[in-house]
RNA sequence: GGGGGGAUUCCCGAGUGGCCAAAGGGAGCAGACUGUAAAUCUGUUGCGGAACGCUUCGGAGGUUCGAAUCCUCCUCCCCCCA
Protein backbone atom coordinates (compact mmCIF):
# COMPACT_ATOMS: atom_id res chain seq x y z
CA UNK A 1 0.00 0.00 0.00
CA UNK A 2 2.81 2.32 -0.23
CA UNK A 3 1.95 5.32 -2.10
CA UNK A 4 4.68 7.30 -4.29
CA UNK A 5 6.56 9.89 -2.43
CA UNK A 6 5.31 13.53 -2.33
CA UNK A 7 7.25 14.58 -5.56
CA UNK A 8 6.23 11.73 -7.85
CA UNK A 9 2.46 12.25 -6.76
CA UNK A 10 0.73 15.65 -9.08
CA UNK A 11 -1.17 17.97 -6.42
CA UNK A 12 -4.55 16.37 -8.33
CA UNK A 13 -3.41 13.22 -7.76
CA UNK A 14 -2.81 13.44 -4.02
CA UNK A 15 -5.85 15.58 -3.37
CA UNK A 16 -7.56 12.92 -4.92
CA UNK A 17 -6.40 10.28 -3.06
CA UNK A 18 -6.67 12.61 0.44
CA UNK A 19 -10.41 12.98 -0.07
CA UNK A 20 -11.34 9.47 -0.74
CA UNK A 21 -13.60 8.20 1.99
CA UNK A 22 -13.68 11.73 3.50
CA UNK A 23 -17.15 13.11 4.21
CA UNK A 24 -15.62 16.58 3.17
CA UNK A 25 -12.74 18.81 3.04
CA UNK A 26 -13.12 22.44 4.19
CA UNK A 27 -12.18 24.12 2.05
CA UNK A 28 -10.92 22.19 -0.73
CA UNK A 29 -9.64 24.65 -2.89
CA UNK A 30 -7.30 26.09 0.08
CA UNK A 31 -6.21 22.26 0.38
CA UNK A 32 -5.07 22.21 -2.82
CA UNK A 33 -2.86 25.54 -3.06
CA UNK A 34 -1.68 23.96 0.37
CA UNK A 35 -0.43 20.81 -1.69
CA UNK A 36 0.72 22.84 -4.70
CA UNK A 37 2.58 24.98 -2.23
CA UNK A 38 4.24 21.85 -0.38
CA UNK A 39 5.37 20.29 -3.86
CA UNK A 40 6.83 23.72 -5.50
CA UNK A 41 8.68 24.59 -1.81
CA UNK A 42 9.19 20.97 -0.84
CA UNK A 43 7.94 21.11 2.19
CA UNK A 44 5.65 18.71 3.84
CA UNK A 45 2.29 20.05 5.07
CA UNK A 46 1.40 18.96 8.99
CA UNK A 47 -1.47 17.12 9.59
CA UNK A 48 -3.03 17.58 13.18
CA UNK A 49 -4.66 14.68 15.22
CA UNK A 50 -5.72 15.47 18.45
CA UNK A 51 -6.24 12.59 20.84
CA UNK A 52 -8.06 12.57 24.31
CA UNK A 53 -6.55 9.94 26.24
CA UNK A 54 -10.09 9.29 27.90
CA UNK A 55 -10.11 5.29 26.73
CA UNK A 56 -6.75 3.11 26.00
CA UNK A 57 -7.15 1.29 23.33
CA UNK A 58 -7.15 2.21 19.93
CA UNK A 59 -10.18 0.65 17.80
CA UNK A 60 -11.00 0.57 14.01
CA UNK A 61 -13.33 3.73 14.25
CA UNK A 62 -10.30 5.41 15.15
CA UNK A 63 -8.17 3.64 12.85
CA UNK A 64 -10.45 5.28 9.89
CA UNK A 65 -8.39 8.38 11.02
CA UNK A 66 -5.32 6.99 11.19
CA UNK A 67 -5.31 5.26 8.54
CA UNK A 68 -5.93 8.42 6.82
CA UNK A 69 -2.98 10.44 8.48
CA UNK A 70 -0.70 7.29 7.22
CA UNK A 71 -1.81 7.83 3.69
CA UNK A 72 -0.51 11.58 4.14
CA UNK A 73 2.68 10.06 5.88
CA UNK A 74 2.80 7.63 2.43
CA UNK A 75 2.86 11.06 0.52
CA UNK A 76 5.46 12.79 2.22
CA UNK A 77 3.88 14.68 4.50
CA UNK A 78 3.89 15.13 8.23
CA UNK A 79 1.86 14.29 11.44
CA UNK A 80 1.58 16.09 14.73
CA UNK A 81 -0.30 14.50 17.23
CA UNK A 82 -1.40 15.60 19.85
CA UNK A 83 -2.31 13.82 22.98
CA UNK A 84 -4.67 15.86 24.88
CA UNK A 85 -3.39 15.28 28.34
CA UNK A 86 -4.14 19.19 29.12
CA UNK A 87 -7.44 19.11 27.54
CA UNK A 88 -8.40 15.54 28.89
CA UNK A 89 -8.93 17.20 32.14
CA UNK A 90 -11.40 19.43 30.63
CA UNK A 91 -13.45 16.74 28.85
CA UNK A 92 -14.60 17.01 25.24
CA UNK A 93 -18.23 17.58 24.75
CA UNK A 94 -18.52 16.89 21.18
CA UNK A 95 -21.50 13.82 20.45
CA UNK A 96 -22.00 13.92 24.67
CA UNK A 97 -25.14 14.16 25.83
CA UNK A 98 -23.46 14.43 29.16
CA UNK A 99 -20.31 16.13 30.73
CA UNK A 100 -17.69 13.96 30.30
CA UNK A 101 -16.04 12.75 33.34
CA UNK A 102 -12.96 13.97 34.26
CA UNK A 103 -9.64 11.65 34.14
CA UNK A 104 -6.68 11.98 36.93
CA UNK A 105 -3.29 12.86 35.84
CA UNK A 106 -2.11 9.21 36.35
CA UNK A 107 -5.10 7.64 34.34
CA UNK A 108 -3.97 10.14 31.84
CA UNK A 109 -0.87 9.10 31.30
CA UNK A 110 -1.29 5.33 31.77
CA UNK A 111 -4.17 5.89 28.59
CA UNK A 112 -1.40 7.78 26.85
CA UNK A 113 1.17 5.16 27.15
CA UNK A 114 -0.92 3.05 25.71
CA UNK A 115 -2.26 5.05 23.35
CA UNK A 116 1.40 6.02 21.62
CA UNK A 117 2.92 2.29 21.55
CA UNK A 118 -0.63 1.80 19.40
CA UNK A 119 0.21 4.49 17.59
CA UNK A 120 3.26 2.69 15.72
CA UNK A 121 1.04 0.29 14.20
CA UNK A 122 -0.34 2.31 11.53
CA UNK A 123 1.51 5.08 11.50
CA UNK A 124 5.06 5.61 10.36
CA UNK A 125 6.98 6.91 13.23
CA UNK A 126 9.83 8.25 11.46
CA UNK A 127 7.24 10.86 10.36
CA UNK A 128 5.14 11.62 13.28
CA UNK A 129 5.67 14.53 15.70
CA UNK A 130 4.56 13.48 18.88
CA UNK A 131 3.76 16.17 21.86
CA UNK A 132 1.74 17.03 24.55
CA UNK A 133 -0.81 20.09 24.67
CA UNK A 134 -0.17 20.47 28.24
CA UNK A 135 3.55 21.87 27.92
CA UNK A 136 1.59 24.89 26.05
CA UNK A 137 -1.93 25.31 27.69
CA UNK A 138 -0.88 24.48 30.75
CA UNK A 139 1.71 27.46 31.41
CA UNK A 140 -1.25 30.04 29.68
CA UNK A 141 -2.06 32.90 32.46
CA UNK A 142 -5.83 33.45 33.50
CA UNK A 143 -4.77 36.74 31.35
CA UNK A 144 -3.56 34.93 28.36
CA UNK A 145 -7.30 32.93 28.36
CA UNK A 146 -9.44 35.56 28.80
CA UNK A 147 -8.04 37.19 25.85
CA UNK A 148 -8.18 34.65 23.68
CA UNK A 149 -11.86 34.18 25.01
CA UNK A 150 -12.72 37.43 24.30
CA UNK A 151 -12.20 36.53 20.16
CA UNK A 152 -15.18 34.11 20.46
CA UNK A 153 -18.80 35.01 21.34
CA UNK A 154 -21.19 33.15 23.59
CA UNK A 155 -23.59 32.91 21.36
CA UNK A 156 -21.23 31.13 18.71
CA UNK A 157 -19.99 28.42 21.04
CA UNK A 158 -23.75 28.02 22.33
CA UNK A 159 -24.74 26.98 18.86
CA UNK A 160 -23.39 24.10 18.17
CA UNK A 161 -25.60 21.09 18.60
CA UNK A 162 -24.43 19.52 21.87
CA UNK A 163 -24.68 22.75 24.01
CA UNK A 164 -28.25 23.07 21.80
CA UNK A 165 -29.73 19.77 22.67
CA UNK A 166 -28.57 19.43 26.07
CA UNK A 167 -29.90 23.28 27.04
CA UNK A 168 -33.32 21.99 25.36
CA UNK A 169 -33.40 18.80 27.65
CA UNK A 170 -32.63 20.45 30.69
CA UNK A 171 -29.20 19.09 31.40
CA UNK A 172 -26.52 20.43 32.72
CA UNK A 173 -23.25 22.15 30.60
CA UNK A 174 -20.19 23.44 32.74
CA UNK A 175 -18.81 26.68 32.26
CA UNK A 176 -15.05 24.47 31.29
CA UNK A 177 -16.95 22.54 28.83
CA UNK A 178 -17.39 25.72 26.78
CA UNK A 179 -13.19 26.35 26.90
CA UNK A 180 -12.95 23.36 25.25
CA UNK A 181 -13.10 24.18 21.73
CA UNK A 182 -10.89 27.14 22.65
CA UNK A 183 -8.11 24.72 23.58
CA UNK A 184 -8.12 22.32 20.63
CA UNK A 185 -8.17 25.52 18.32
CA UNK A 186 -5.39 26.94 20.22
CA UNK A 187 -3.44 23.49 19.57
CA UNK A 188 -4.03 24.14 16.11
CA UNK A 189 -2.07 27.77 16.89
CA UNK A 190 0.25 26.37 18.84
CA UNK A 191 1.87 23.45 16.36
CA UNK A 192 0.83 25.61 13.01
CA UNK A 193 -1.41 22.61 11.32
CA UNK A 194 -2.18 22.90 7.69
CA UNK A 195 -4.61 20.54 8.26
CA UNK A 196 -6.36 19.00 11.00
CA UNK A 197 -8.08 15.72 10.88
CA UNK A 198 -11.18 14.17 12.75
CA UNK A 199 -14.19 12.93 12.75
CA UNK A 200 -17.41 14.52 11.84
CA UNK A 201 -18.03 15.29 15.12
CA UNK A 202 -15.27 17.28 15.67
CA UNK A 203 -16.64 19.62 13.37
CA UNK A 204 -16.97 22.47 15.37
CA UNK A 205 -14.17 21.90 17.06
CA UNK A 206 -11.67 22.09 14.00
CA UNK A 207 -13.25 25.29 12.70
CA UNK A 208 -12.54 26.61 15.89
CA UNK A 209 -9.60 26.08 15.33
CA UNK A 210 -9.35 27.99 11.87
CA UNK A 211 -10.77 30.92 13.16
CA UNK A 212 -8.22 31.72 16.02
CA UNK A 213 -5.59 30.44 13.36
CA UNK A 214 -6.14 33.41 11.81
CA UNK A 215 -6.99 35.27 14.24
CA UNK A 216 -3.10 34.94 15.57
CA UNK A 217 -2.39 35.86 11.76
CA UNK A 218 -2.17 32.23 10.59
CA UNK A 219 -3.29 31.18 7.63
CA UNK A 220 -6.44 28.71 8.28
CA UNK A 221 -5.88 25.22 8.46
CA UNK A 222 -7.89 22.31 6.43
CA UNK A 223 -10.49 20.75 8.00
CA UNK A 224 -10.61 17.72 7.09
CA UNK A 225 -13.41 14.93 8.27
CA UNK A 226 -14.10 11.25 8.32
CA UNK A 227 -16.78 8.95 8.52
CA UNK A 228 -17.76 7.91 12.07
CA UNK A 229 -17.78 3.83 11.78
CA UNK A 230 -21.04 2.88 13.40
CA UNK A 231 -19.89 -0.21 16.19
CA UNK A 232 -20.96 -3.73 16.83
CA UNK A 233 -24.46 -2.38 16.96
CA UNK A 234 -24.57 -0.93 13.89
CA UNK A 235 -26.55 1.72 15.23
CA UNK A 236 -24.15 4.22 17.22
CA UNK A 237 -20.44 4.95 16.75
CA UNK A 238 -17.77 2.95 17.82
CA UNK A 239 -16.72 3.58 21.20
CA UNK A 240 -14.68 2.34 23.88
CA UNK A 241 -17.09 3.81 26.61
CA UNK A 242 -20.39 1.69 24.77
CA UNK A 243 -18.54 -1.13 24.23
CA UNK A 244 -19.56 -1.66 21.10
CA UNK A 245 -15.99 -1.62 19.27
CA UNK A 246 -13.13 -3.83 17.67
CA UNK A 247 -9.60 -3.22 19.15
CA UNK A 248 -6.50 -2.98 16.84
CA UNK A 249 -4.81 -4.70 19.10
CA UNK A 250 -7.32 -7.64 19.78
CA UNK A 251 -6.71 -10.69 19.33
CA UNK A 252 -7.49 -12.59 16.26
CA UNK A 253 -10.18 -14.71 17.23
CA UNK A 254 -12.17 -11.61 18.90
CA UNK A 255 -11.15 -10.06 15.71
CA UNK A 256 -12.93 -12.01 13.34
CA UNK A 257 -15.70 -13.15 15.60
CA UNK A 258 -16.95 -9.74 16.41
CA UNK A 259 -16.58 -8.61 12.62
CA UNK A 260 -18.78 -11.47 11.74
CA UNK A 261 -21.45 -10.11 14.75
CA UNK A 262 -21.57 -7.00 12.96
CA UNK A 263 -25.31 -5.96 11.01
CA UNK A 264 -25.46 -6.63 7.48
CA UNK A 265 -26.41 -3.34 7.22
CA UNK A 266 -23.16 -1.47 7.89
CA UNK A 267 -21.01 -4.26 6.19
CA UNK A 268 -19.87 -2.18 3.38
CA UNK A 269 -19.17 0.52 5.44
CA UNK A 270 -16.98 -1.78 7.75
CA UNK A 271 -15.09 -2.79 3.82
CA UNK A 272 -14.71 1.64 2.77
CA UNK A 273 -13.49 2.20 5.94
CA UNK A 274 -11.71 -0.65 8.09
CA UNK A 275 -9.94 -2.68 5.15
CA UNK A 276 -7.70 -1.91 2.52
CA UNK A 277 -9.56 -3.38 -0.07
CA UNK A 278 -9.62 -1.13 -3.59
CA UNK A 279 -12.49 0.66 -4.42
CA UNK A 280 -13.24 -1.65 -7.41
CA UNK A 281 -12.98 -4.80 -5.21
CA UNK A 282 -15.47 -3.20 -3.09
CA UNK A 283 -17.86 -1.79 -5.35
CA UNK A 284 -17.71 -5.89 -6.72
CA UNK A 285 -19.11 -6.66 -3.29
CA UNK A 286 -21.95 -4.36 -3.13
CA UNK A 287 -22.63 -5.19 -6.79
CA UNK A 288 -22.95 -8.72 -5.40
CA UNK A 289 -24.80 -8.36 -2.59
CA UNK A 290 -27.44 -6.29 -4.52
CA UNK A 291 -27.56 -8.58 -7.11
CA UNK A 292 -28.03 -11.37 -4.89
CA UNK A 293 -25.12 -13.33 -6.22
CA UNK A 294 -22.84 -13.01 -3.43
CA UNK A 295 -23.93 -14.59 0.38
CA UNK A 296 -24.39 -11.99 2.99
CA UNK A 297 -22.10 -14.36 5.39
CA UNK A 298 -19.58 -14.96 2.68
CA UNK A 299 -18.86 -11.08 2.19
CA UNK A 300 -18.89 -10.77 6.19
CA UNK A 301 -16.67 -13.55 6.22
CA UNK A 302 -14.26 -11.49 3.78
CA UNK A 303 -14.62 -9.17 5.92
CA UNK A 304 -13.60 -10.71 9.10
CA UNK A 305 -10.65 -11.94 7.01
CA UNK A 306 -9.58 -8.54 5.59
CA UNK A 307 -9.86 -6.97 9.23
CA UNK A 308 -7.58 -9.90 10.95
CA UNK A 309 -5.00 -9.59 7.78
CA UNK A 310 -4.70 -5.89 8.67
CA UNK A 311 -4.10 -6.32 12.24
CA UNK A 312 -2.77 -9.55 12.32
CA UNK A 313 -1.73 -11.68 9.70
CA UNK A 314 -2.76 -13.87 6.22
CA UNK A 315 -1.79 -16.88 8.21
CA UNK A 316 -4.22 -15.98 11.32
CA UNK A 317 -6.94 -14.64 9.70
CA UNK A 318 -7.02 -17.88 7.38
CA UNK A 319 -7.02 -19.97 10.67
CA UNK A 320 -9.49 -18.04 12.19
CA UNK A 321 -11.61 -18.14 8.91
CA UNK A 322 -11.36 -21.81 9.10
CA UNK A 323 -12.27 -21.84 12.76
CA UNK A 324 -15.51 -20.03 12.46
CA UNK A 325 -16.25 -22.33 9.98
CA UNK A 326 -15.85 -25.49 12.09
CA UNK A 327 -17.64 -23.80 15.21
CA UNK A 328 -20.59 -21.96 13.84
CA UNK A 329 -20.97 -23.90 10.38
CA UNK A 330 -20.49 -27.62 10.92
CA UNK A 331 -21.18 -26.55 14.93
CA UNK A 332 -17.81 -28.66 15.76
CA UNK A 333 -16.15 -27.76 18.99
CA UNK A 334 -13.45 -25.27 18.96
CA UNK A 335 -9.82 -26.78 18.45
CA UNK A 336 -8.62 -24.35 21.83
CA UNK A 337 -11.33 -25.01 24.69
CA UNK A 338 -9.61 -23.14 27.71
CA UNK A 339 -9.73 -25.53 31.02
CA UNK A 340 -12.22 -24.78 33.66
CA UNK A 341 -10.98 -25.85 36.61
CA UNK A 342 -12.95 -27.50 39.47
CA UNK A 343 -11.45 -27.18 43.29
CA UNK A 344 -11.99 -30.84 44.68
CA UNK A 345 -13.24 -29.31 46.91
CA UNK A 346 -16.66 -28.68 45.60
CA UNK A 347 -16.87 -32.33 44.48
CA UNK A 348 -18.90 -34.66 46.98
CA UNK A 349 -18.79 -38.44 45.30
CA UNK A 350 -17.79 -37.07 41.90
CA UNK A 351 -20.41 -34.99 42.07
CA UNK A 352 -21.49 -30.94 41.74
CA UNK A 353 -24.77 -29.04 42.15
CA UNK A 354 -25.22 -28.28 38.63
CA UNK A 355 -25.38 -24.51 39.09
CA UNK A 356 -22.60 -23.76 41.14
CA UNK A 357 -20.32 -25.87 38.52
CA UNK A 358 -20.63 -22.80 36.14
CA UNK A 359 -19.98 -20.76 39.06
CA UNK A 360 -16.79 -22.50 40.43
CA UNK A 361 -15.67 -22.53 36.60
CA UNK A 362 -16.37 -18.57 35.94
CA UNK A 363 -19.36 -19.56 33.35
CA UNK A 364 -21.97 -17.40 35.04
CA UNK A 365 -21.53 -14.70 38.52
CA UNK A 366 -24.15 -16.52 40.79
CA UNK A 367 -26.20 -19.66 41.69
CA UNK A 368 -29.38 -17.72 40.28
CA UNK A 369 -27.56 -16.96 36.89
CA UNK A 370 -26.76 -20.29 36.76
CA UNK A 371 -29.96 -21.63 37.61
CA UNK A 372 -31.38 -19.22 35.11
CA UNK A 373 -28.82 -20.92 32.26
CA UNK A 374 -29.28 -24.01 33.23
CA UNK A 375 -33.21 -23.65 32.95
CA UNK A 376 -33.50 -22.47 29.61
CA UNK A 377 -31.63 -24.94 28.17
CA UNK A 378 -27.90 -23.13 27.53
CA UNK A 379 -25.86 -25.19 29.53
CA UNK A 380 -24.39 -29.02 27.87
CA UNK A 381 -21.79 -31.59 28.60
CA UNK A 382 -19.84 -33.23 26.27
CA UNK A 383 -22.99 -31.81 23.86
CA UNK A 384 -25.28 -33.57 26.78
CA UNK A 385 -28.30 -30.71 27.94
CA UNK A 386 -28.26 -30.42 31.47
CA UNK A 387 -32.14 -29.76 32.31
CA UNK A 388 -32.16 -29.91 35.66
CA UNK A 389 -30.98 -26.76 37.82
CA UNK A 390 -31.59 -28.99 40.99
CA UNK A 391 -29.24 -31.71 40.08
CA UNK A 392 -26.02 -33.10 41.07
CA UNK A 393 -24.22 -34.45 38.38
CA UNK A 394 -20.66 -36.41 38.34
CA UNK A 395 -17.97 -34.51 35.97
CA UNK A 396 -14.77 -35.88 34.93
CA UNK A 397 -12.18 -34.23 33.59
CA UNK A 398 -11.76 -34.27 30.01
CA UNK A 399 -15.89 -33.15 29.56
CA UNK A 400 -16.77 -30.14 27.80
CA UNK A 401 -18.88 -27.64 29.53
CA UNK A 402 -20.69 -25.67 26.98
CA UNK A 403 -22.89 -22.55 28.13
CA UNK A 404 -24.72 -20.63 25.39
CA UNK A 405 -23.11 -20.36 22.25
CA UNK A 406 -19.87 -18.94 22.69
CA UNK A 407 -18.52 -20.64 26.30
CA UNK A 408 -16.75 -23.47 26.33
CA UNK A 409 -14.90 -24.92 29.15
CA UNK A 410 -12.96 -28.61 29.33
CA UNK A 411 -13.42 -29.61 32.71
CA UNK A 412 -10.38 -30.22 35.06
CA UNK A 413 -10.66 -31.30 38.45
CA UNK A 414 -8.88 -30.30 41.07
CA UNK A 415 -7.05 -31.46 44.00
C1' G B 1 -29.56 35.69 47.21
C1' G B 2 -35.22 34.42 46.43
C1' G B 3 -38.92 30.92 44.42
C1' G B 4 -40.15 26.21 42.16
C1' G B 5 -38.99 21.11 40.42
C1' G B 6 -35.99 16.73 40.74
C1' A B 7 -32.31 12.19 42.13
C1' U B 8 -35.65 4.88 41.70
C1' U B 9 -32.38 -1.32 39.62
C1' C B 10 -27.26 -1.55 33.63
C1' C B 11 -30.02 2.99 30.99
C1' C B 12 -34.79 5.63 30.49
C1' G B 13 -38.87 5.81 33.51
C1' A B 14 -43.67 4.40 36.77
C1' G B 15 -44.45 4.00 41.82
C1' U B 16 -46.56 9.06 47.26
C1' G B 17 -47.20 4.00 54.01
C1' G B 18 -48.07 -2.66 53.69
C1' C B 19 -50.63 -6.11 47.81
C1' C B 20 -42.81 -3.61 46.22
C1' A B 21 -37.08 -7.08 44.63
C1' A B 22 -40.34 -2.42 42.75
C1' A B 23 -44.90 -1.44 36.34
C1' G B 24 -43.40 -0.36 31.29
C1' G B 25 -39.63 0.44 27.61
C1' G B 26 -34.50 0.02 26.15
C1' A B 27 -30.16 -2.89 26.59
C1' G B 28 -28.01 -7.62 28.04
C1' C B 29 -28.29 -12.97 28.45
C1' A B 30 -30.64 -17.61 26.94
C1' G B 31 -34.01 -20.78 23.81
C1' A B 32 -36.60 -21.37 18.88
C1' C B 33 -35.94 -19.86 13.77
C1' U B 34 -31.29 -18.72 11.05
C1' G B 35 -26.18 -17.08 8.27
C1' U B 36 -23.11 -16.76 15.81
C1' A B 37 -26.18 -10.99 11.29
C1' A B 38 -30.90 -8.48 11.38
C1' A B 39 -36.10 -9.17 12.20
C1' U B 40 -39.64 -12.19 14.91
C1' C B 41 -41.52 -15.24 19.00
C1' U B 42 -40.54 -17.11 24.07
C1' G B 43 -38.07 -16.97 28.64
C1' U B 44 -34.78 -14.40 31.84
C1' U B 45 -31.87 -10.22 34.24
C1' G B 46 -30.11 -8.15 43.06
C1' C B 47 -28.05 -12.18 46.45
C1' G B 48 -28.34 -16.88 49.43
C1' G B 49 -29.16 -24.44 46.95
C1' A B 50 -36.35 -24.82 48.44
C1' A B 51 -39.66 -22.69 52.04
C1' C B 52 -38.22 -18.40 53.36
C1' G B 53 -34.76 -14.82 54.23
C1' C B 54 -31.22 -10.94 53.15
C1' U B 55 -29.51 -6.38 50.67
C1' U B 56 -31.34 -2.38 47.27
C1' C B 57 -34.95 3.40 45.32
C1' G B 58 -28.82 10.21 46.13
C1' G B 59 -26.42 10.32 51.70
C1' A B 60 -27.16 10.45 57.17
C1' G B 61 -30.60 10.35 60.99
C1' G B 62 -35.85 9.99 62.65
C1' U B 63 -41.43 8.74 62.86
C1' U B 64 -44.11 3.96 62.38
C1' C B 65 -45.86 -2.71 63.94
C1' G B 66 -44.23 -1.57 58.77
C1' A B 67 -40.75 3.51 54.60
C1' A B 68 -38.76 3.99 47.64
C1' U B 69 -43.18 6.58 49.70
C1' C B 70 -43.83 10.70 55.78
C1' C B 71 -40.28 14.23 58.83
C1' U B 72 -35.19 16.63 59.68
C1' C B 73 -30.42 17.68 57.97
C1' C B 74 -26.87 17.08 53.97
C1' U B 75 -25.01 16.38 48.73
C1' C B 76 -25.89 16.97 43.62
C1' C B 77 -28.89 18.55 39.28
C1' C B 78 -32.68 21.50 36.41
C1' C B 79 -35.96 25.87 35.64
C1' C B 80 -37.60 31.01 36.76
C1' C B 81 -36.33 35.82 39.11
C1' A B 82 -31.96 38.92 40.54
Amino acid sequence: MRQKAVKELTVEEQFELIKRGTVEVVPEEELKQKLAKAKKEGIPLRIKLGIDPTAPDIHLGFAVVLRKLRQFQDMGHEVVLIVGDFTAGIGDPSGRSETRPVLSAEQIRANAETFTSQFWLILDRSKTTLTFNGDWLGKMTFYDVIKETSRVTVARVLERDDFQKRLAEGRPIGLHELMYPIAQALDSVEVRADVEIGGTDQRFNIMMGRDLQEAHGQEAQVGLFMPLLPGLDGVQKMSKSLGNYIGITEPPKNMFGKAMSIPDEVMLQYFELATNLPKEEVDQIKKGLEEGTLHPMDAKKRLAYEITRLYHDEEAAKREKEEFERVFSQRELPSDIPDAVVPGSELSDGKIWAPKLLVVTGMAKSNREAKGLIEQGAVTIDGERVADPNSDIEVQTGQILKVGKLRFGRLVLGE
